[in-house]
DNA sequence: AGCACGCCGACT
DNA sequence: GTCGGCGTGCTC
């Protein structure tokens, strides 16, 4: 008989399955975690496949299989596999990266002692289910007309803000949990800290039901124990950030992805893989329904949408039917001059709202006090010693931080160019907003929310629970502000210094704005009184607002779709970055430039090659960063270049490091 | 990614 | 003479 031979796949950038002898006396089957040797090291890896003869002739044998749980499924295995190859990864940096540390360590003497702790259940206050919420028409007919008959159908649920998407998501999951005992649903959602009370809502819906949670915030217990419970079956519901696109199920029925256009389902660090999308592959591959859903969907989701190639439903009315839509205006700045940072419409505005005993929202998408100090004698800026940009003056701490590696010193009390006494803050952060508020309106309550403000565990929730029981007045923040908090008692949202981001020279820039502009101003008017939306410009003729007022999406998008298609830009080409990094940006370039002989060398007609170019931010950390942008007709297209690129470009030798990111969001 | 090997500067 | 810096290259 011939020697049996296991193809096991192992956390290193090795892209091809390891081969090694499976010893007499173990008996190990597909999709099962092992013990093998690896240089040095002992690891844990997964059996992927067997043969019967390798390229190798020196090969080493497999330690012991770890069978502790039952074996990942093939569609897990099919799924990983498809992340590597689509992400130019290996195929064992996605596989064991996306198991808990628990499942990713040699199992040790207690090991079988903590599996039975993580079984144990988390103690569910039983009660009766929360009240189900009447649906009205347009969510019922979703509801309805939704195919679960064991096929992959993808849909695409527009539903403008307040309309009922979440209702909607619990009658589909209702749906499916009731026809089979055993099936499961992942709703996945964006990265925010609003996920523990999404858990709760869908856990009082289904207060019979094991709901688990999974992201990246939770303990390595919590995180086994939530997947553990997935892989066995015993949870039927996981809620999760774009990890839990790679949890392990039993027998996953349903895939929801709320806020799909959020573009924190893009991983930006290691593998850089998108999680809605690796969705629609994984949905496909189980041959179970898809829903994704937006208020402002992705141009991508929404072509294919378009294009049938997802059904498309929609919700055009407010769920409560109280509610009114917004009355959305614009603050024409070039005739209304703002006086530190507010026009009189808007104070007007501001003391008009906050007499008549409603709250006001003042959204300022810029944190800290001042984005940069200037020496008024002689010209000096508060830069990052380490980074190419701006410290950013923090009024709180005193200090002017760096945003992107963290480095903070104390503002210093003069210049430290030429030791003038005149140093002085540029520009405007929620900080400055919220002490101009409080000088404006010293008698009404303010209170601000940003990444500082909720640095503290809670701090965020107690600011928000202020909001809701009326203790606030004005809230002045950043985008968390705009997601998903149900305020009652909102009559004004003020958007203020949007207007750099309507010329960004990232295209999907206007898209990102439109998206956060309709969730801010949905914040207004949620209850029976109307509210009202400001914001200051002084573009006021720019389409972007035209639909914004009408709440018109669609006409936005395709005004965007038309534009992009004429440039053939995403979503009618795909693209793909070679980003580089290195001590210095000649050779980062000279690496990238390098890079690019090859690609013209390898390419067909259906791809074009950019020039190199140093990165918007240039330096971080130190590190000198460059990008190298490629372009093809489609994804299909730029899967067969990569597939031919990458290979080759691995052999080339770079000083630095580099990597590929595939459909990148960010420039 | 780890980890070892290897070839040059400051130390008991 | 050797301890250790991190460049280079391999892991079935």
């Amino acid at each position: 008989m011939a020697k049996r031979i296991a193809n096991v796949i192992v956390d290193s950038p090795i892209r091809e399955p390891l081969d090694y002898l499976v010893p007499a006396d173990i008996e190990i089957q597909v999709g099962q975690r092992c013990l093998v040797p690896l240089g040095t090291r002992k690891v844990v890896g997964i059996v992927v496949g067997f043969s019967e003869e390798s390229r190798f002739s020196k090969l080493r044998e497999v330690i012991s299989r770890v069978d502790d749980i039952a074996p990942l499924s093939f569609g897990w295995l099919a799924l990983t596999s498809f992340a590597a190859r689509y992400y130019q990864s290996g195929w064992g940096q996605v596989a064991i990266p996306a198991l808990p540390k628990f499942f990713r360590k040699l199992p040790g003497k207690l090991h079988e002692r903590s599996l039975e702790r993580l079984r144990k259940e988390k103690k569910r206050a039983v009660k009766e289910p929360s009240e189900k919420p009447h649906l009205n028409s347009e969510q019922s007919a979703i509801v309805e007309e939704f195919q679960m008959d064991g096929a992959f159908y993808p849909a695409l649920i527009f539903g403008i803000t307040g309309s009922g998407k979440t209702e909607v998501y619990l009658h589909l999951m209702e749906k499916v949990l009731l026809s089979d005992p055993a099936a499961q649903v992942l709703l996945m959602v964006p990265e925010i800290n609003l996920t523990p009370q999404l858990v709760e809502r869908v856990q009082s819906r289904f207060p019979q039901l094991e709901v688990v949670s999974w992201n990246s915030g939770m303990a390595e217990g919590q995180k086994a124990s939530s997947w553990l419970a997935c892989h066995e079956g015993r949870a039927r519901i996981l809620v999760g950030t774009r990890l839990s696109v790679f949890a392990s199920f039993k027998s996953l029925k349903l895939i929801l992805v709320d806020e799909e256009h959020d573009p924190s389902f893009k991983s930006q660090e290691g593998v850089r893989y998108n999680a809605r999308d690796l969705a629609l592959k994984r949905a496909s591959i189980e041959r179970i329904p898809i829903v994704l859903g937006s208020a402002t969907p992705s141009l991508e989701s929404y072509k294919n949408a378009l294009e049938g190639k997802f059904k498309l439903f929609k919700l055009t009315q407010r769920a409560n039917s109280n509610a009114h839509l917004p009355e959305l205006s614009l603050v024409d700045i070039r005739k209304d001059k703002p006086v530190n940072g507010l026009s009189q419409e808007t104070a007007d505005a501001i003391t008009e709202t906050i007499n008549s005993g409603r709250q006001v929202i003042v959204f300022l998408n810029r944190r800290g006090f001042a984005p940069v100090v200037e020496c008024k004698n002689c010209g000096w800026q508060s830069t990052c010693p380490h980074c190419s940009t701006y410290a950013v003056f923090h009024k709180t701490t005193g200090r002017l931080t760096c945003h992107y590696c963290g480095w903070s010193t104390p503002l210093p009390k003069t210049c430290p160019k030429c030791g003038s006494y005149e140093l002085l803050p540029i520009g405007r952060g929620t900080q400055r907003a919220e002490e101009e508020l409080e000088t404006r309106w010293p008698e009404a309550r303010v209170s601000r929310l940003d990444q500082d403000s909720a640095r503290q565990r809670g701090s965020a929730s107690k600011v928000l629970d202020a909001v809701h029981n009326g203790d606030v007045d004005i809230l002045i923040g950043t985008q968390i502000v705009a997601k998903g908090h149900d305020f009652k008692n909102v009559g004004l949202v003020v958007v203020l210094n949007t207007d750099p981001r309507l010329f960004s020279s990232d295209y999907r820039a206007r898209e990102r704005l439109f998206s956060v502009l309709m969730q801010v101003s949905g914040r207004a008017g949620r209850d029976k009184t109307e509210g009202k939306v400001l914001i200051q410009t002084r573009y006021t003729e720019d389409d972007i607002f035209k639909h914004l007022k009408s709440q018109d999406y669609e006409g936005f998008a395709a005004g965007e779709l038309e534009a992009r298609r004429a440039s053939f830009m995403v979503p009618f080409s795909a693209q793909a970055l070679l980003v580089a990094e290195g001590k210095e940006i000649s050779s980062v370039l000279a690496f990238l430039q390098k890079l690019k002989a090859l690609a013209e060398k390898i390419k067909g007609p259906s791809v074009r090659i950019f020039e190199p170019v140093p990165l918007t931010v240039q330096k971080v950390m130190d590190i000198e960063r460059g990008q190298l942008l490629i372009e093809a007709d489609n994804k299909v297209e730029m899967q067969k270049f990569l597939n031919r690129f990458q290979p080759e470009a691995l052999s080339l030798k770079a000083k630095g490091s580099w990597y590929i990111d595939v459909d990148p969001l960010n420039y």
